[in-house]
DNA sequence: AGCACGCCGACT
DNA sequence: GTCGGCGTGCTC
């Protein structure tokens, strides 16, 4: 008889991770099994062989075709020891659902093998190209702005590795850019996987099966949890825009794509990591400065650009003629764009019409009844919407508390702008993307429309900084760059700059001269005036110094912990006794709080938080593990929000 | 996740 | 006294 440790998968609670069973022939560790578990049957992972326990065991119910690879499994392990978090969650993750289902396997589009256009490379891709297939280390940042042709690098490195018969991995931070990654890749001869969030939950199983079974070396395309695919032998794991925030997870099991993917490239030997991005996380960068990490610069190409930028200050009013929203500089660089017939792209990172509506008579603010946060207005449906849980409500008309019928609304989103300009230029094809556009009128669909010029006027929040390659842009406009700098947090500054630097980007693509606007309240910030220059470097000197000021990282670990009570005063009462009790029982931390978390009031609890910080890592993942019942967690966050 | 256990308030 | 709310703990 075999006695055998196994995780079931997503099975949440318990002091041990593991339970043992016992079965009449060896199984593999990594075998993927039916186990008896309370009532119920679930699915299981064969995480040891033990010696017979003191106890009766059940036995297993059966073996599925599944298995997960030895790679994986101690790549799970390792997650569920550096993030303190259960290894049946982490298992979860990875595992894809509905295993041991049958599936019906449809008869596959043949993969569109395009000829392999065979493209010069530049003499900086070719170095930076050749410093990184030199080197003997796993982790390789390449550092190199937007238009630098990082993929083109990333393609070069694939085609060593598939030759070598090894697979690649290529993470990407949101779908809307692989498509035309996809297209870079197809060109190779491999079979290209496109992993994404559209996929049912069969075809996710029939694809990580297919995986599984590959016997040629493929080319994954997809977000962080394409790490998860079951890949035998990888030479290359390429993290593209790895900055971006959704390389975090921030659901269990919490984990960062960029540490995860060091680890697996670490558990396939020989194999190399690339960190791409032109605005690097600080942490990262100091990492790798740090460490014996390949810093691999790409420079933009030479003479490609030809942009004018101009800072307006907010607080001068008399750069503002009529218009509420658009300063002078503003409106005559449009006016301008538009009489030639170019396009105009204007950058606002807020949703919405209004972002408070406020009665003008007893100060009444529409509240989310679920959130507790300032609703905001959205004039064309004429509603009041909360951005947090998405909670509606029709716009009152008259103040519900003291029935006055004047109530004002105050700040403004991308939806005002829109109805702003298509007062200003009634004649112009106007284009709005943010969350609130609808699926099939996203950037990805209309991205044809947009490079033939057809859209005169593109206005949108986030999602229009990334990745847009428009020839015909000639004005970028952003209509408040600094807020992202009035948030309370200590990674804000670092977000601005990202989200300008990103937004320059865009303008003067196609070598044509263009504009840049930026309208701000605070021009001589560092986060804003580095971020205008795209002059990472000087950005990169000023925050550290910040950072190590405020005993931030880099400069230490951080575990955020987080409690929620029925009342705002219990859950101060709770976060005060833990801050207590880890004061006495850990040497190696400082706890920073109790404050009310960033959304106090959620629902029916109040949230309050601690902030722990240490120079040991590990003394982090110690507190994570052992804390008291009714205490969430987040080790590294990106945030303290 | 479910499901049982057990400790406090509300009620025939 | 007992019914049942939900917070807590367990599943080999």
């Amino acid at each position: 008889m075999h006695y055998l440790l196994i995780c079931p998968v997503g099975v949440i609670g318990g002091q041990s991770d593991s339970l043992t069973y016992h079965y009449d022939v060896a199984c593999p560790t990594g075998t993927v099994v039916k186990i008896p578990f309370g009532k119920k049957t679930v699915t299981g992972v064969v995480v040891d062989t033990v010696a017979k326990p003191g106890f009766t065991t059940k036995a297993i119910a059966g073996i599925l075709s599944e298995t997960l690879t030895p790679e994986l499994l101690q790549l799970a392990i390792w997650m569920s020891e550096y993030y303190a978090s259960r290894l049946s969650l982490v298992l979860q993750a990875m595992l894809p659902r509905g295993l041991g289902t049958e599936r019906r396997i449809k008869n596959d589009a043949p993969a569109l093998n395009k000829k392999t256009k065979n493209l010069t490379l530049s003499s900086d891709q070719q170095k930076a190209l050749n410093a990184i297939r030199k080197s003997k280390d796993i982790t390789h940042l390449l550092h190199g702005v937007t238009g630098s042709g990082k993929t083109t690098v990333y393609r070069e490195l694939a085609k060593d590795n598939l030759s070598a018969a090894q697979s690649v991995l290529i993470l990407v931070p949101e779908i809307a850019l692989t498509p035309q990654l996809a297209g870079e890749f197809a060109g190779l001869g491999y079979e290209v996987t496109v992993l994404h969030s559209g996929l049912t939950e069969a075809q996710r199983h029939i694809l990580w099966q297919k995986i599984l079974v590959a016997k040629k070396p493929l080319i994954i395309i997809g977000p962080r949890s394409a790490l998860f695919s079951p890949l035998k032998n990888i030479g290359l794991i390429v993290v593209d825009e790895c900055h971006e925030p959704s390389y975090q997870q921030d659901s269990q099991p919490k984990y960062s794509a960029l540490r995860v993917a060091r680890k697996l490239a670490e558990l396939h030997p020989g194999s190399k990591l690339v960190l791409g991005s032109a605005t690097p996380l600080l942490t990262d960068y100091f990492i790798a400065q740090s460490t014996n990490t390949k810093i691999v610069q790409l420079p933009a190409p030479i003479a490609s650009r030809n942009t004018k930028i101009e800072l307006v200050d907010l607080r001068e009013r008399e750069d503002f003629g009529s218009h509420p929203l658009f300063s002078k500089p503003l409106l005559a660089a449009m006016k301008q764009t538009i009489l030639n017939g170019k396009q105009v792209l204007l950058f606002h990172n807020r949703r919405g019409t209004a972002r408070m509506s406020l009665c003008t008579h007893c100060g009444w603010v529409a509240e989310c009844p679920n959130c507790h946060l300032p609703m905001r207005l959205h004039h064309d449906a004429g509603e009041l919407r909360c951005h947090v849980c998405g909670h509606k409500d029709r716009l009152p008309q008259l103040c519900p508390e003291c029935k006055n019928p004047d109530i004002d609304f105050k700040g403004f989103g991308s939806k005002r702008i829109e109805q702003e300009v298509k007062r200003l230029f009634p004649q112009v094809s106007v284009a709005r993307f943010d969350s609130d556009t609808p699926a099939k009128q996203q950037l990805h669909h209309r991205y044809d429309e947009l490079k033939d010029n057809k859209i005169k006027v593109i206005i949108g929040t986030q999602g229009i900084a990334k990745g847009l390659d428009l020839p015909h842009l000639d004005t970028v406009g952003i209509v408040q760059a600094d807020s992202e700098l009035f948030i309370p947090d200590y990674s804000s500054s670092e977000r601005s700059f990202q989200l300008t630097a990103q937004v320059i980007g865009r303008a003067g693509r196609g070598g044509q001269a263009s504009t840049v606007i930026i309208q701000t309240f605070n021009p001589d910030h560092p986060a804003i005036r580095y971020g205008v220059t795209e002059d990472y470097k000087a950005f990169y000197k000023y925050e550290v110094k910040e950072r190590e000021a405020e005993h931030m990282p880099p400069f230490t670990y951080l575990l955020q912990l987080t409690t929620s009570y029925a009342s705002s005063a219990t859950a101060e009462k709770a976060a005060t006794d833990l801050k207590r009790t880890l004061k006495n029982t850990y040497e190696d931390v400082s706890v920073r709080g109790p404050s009310p978390a960033f959304h106090e009031h959620r629902g029916r609890s109040f949230y309050w938080q601690l902030v722990v910080s240490s120079h040991k890592r590990s003394a982090l993942v110690e507190v994570a593990k052992n804390l008291p019942s009714r205490w969430q967690f987040m080790l590294d966050p990106i945030n303290l929000l």
